[in-house]
DNA sequence: GTAATTTCTAAACCTAACTTTAGGTCAAGC
DNA sequence: GCTTGACCTAAAGTTAGGTTTAGAAATTAC
């Protein structure tokens, strides 16, 4: 293995499949160059690449996301130790919005269910700082009754 | 709409396109009856039920995941307070792990990016508790080396 | 130097969670 | 009572995120 990580090496090394390696290149996600076969090469930094796009990926990010984060750091050089500390910064942003709004969300329901009322005109939930929750698409009313609308278990 | 709620009715009250209602019952999350044409009735509290569900997609659970947990709810009588309020205290176990899992693994994650090492033998990511972190498949090395690897930016 | 692995590409396949389409029926308004 | 809109089913299509397959070429192991 003298110059760059074969396909099979990355995937040992990361625990992804070879399959899903590929994959990832053709979204973008890594660039490796090519041998005189033809044959992909790594470098090792793109273990930590890797790494990284699994991270995300919990978090539910989608890999044109995780795409567009990494794009912050240097596409030739391989990245230094503050080039994935100001990635990593405006990641956390990122995840620190999606974990308050899950938190919220919880408490909300919370709040709700446990509630007497189950009727949302009373209730915490109803209002617009709530709805807004997420990404867009929710329910319309936290629990699904309306203002006007009363009680209905 | 003297009997039940039509699907048009209950997708405007959900906000739910009426084709992801119909998906719904296929899987199991929402019970309809017929009337004597044949067309689905909805009970008032199916806005409640398909609201849950959106909550908790949101949270990242799967459909099959959200029937078995709203199998605690009463089938056939509409569910009371109680019986949410008792549905809602097990998911939030639910929740609160998934929360943790991604506070920890946002800390983890800001530890070992920010730490000057980024080579994991030092690093406060490189344990076992650490790499178990998610629903498997994770990365098998945090931030992508192995214990026995040196420095690798 | 040959055999066994790995890797290559392209294309097909897979699952989840839906949406769209097609052709037909039901219900509500005038 | 007719028209229009809502609803029905079944089947095909869609997107994300991959995996599998097939046949060929490169690499590694002996």
């Amino acid at each position: 293995m003298a110059q760059g990580l074969s396909i099979g090496a990355l995937a040992e090394r990361t625990g992804l499949a070879v399959s899903a390696i590929r994959y990832y290149e053709t979204q973008g996600l890594i660039t490796p160059w090519r041998n005189a076969g033809g044959q992909r090469r790594f470098q090792r930094a793109d273990i930590r690449r890797l790494s990284f796009v699994m991270i995300a990926q919990q978090f539910g990010f989608s890999l044109p996301e995780i795409r567009d984060l990494m794009a912050e750091l240097p596409g030739k050089r391989t990245p230094t130790r503050d080039d994935w500390r100001e990635m990593a910064e405006k990641f956390r942003v990122h995840l620190d919005a999606r974990i308050e709004t899950l938190t919220k969300l919880r408490d909300n329901l919370d709040g709700c269910i446990g509630c007497g009322c189950l009727s949302l005109p009373n209730c915490a939930l109803y209002n617009p700082e709530d709805r807004a929750f997420a990404k867009g698409k929710g329910p319309r009313y936290l629990l699904g009754d309306r203002p006007e609308t009363e009680n209905d278990g």
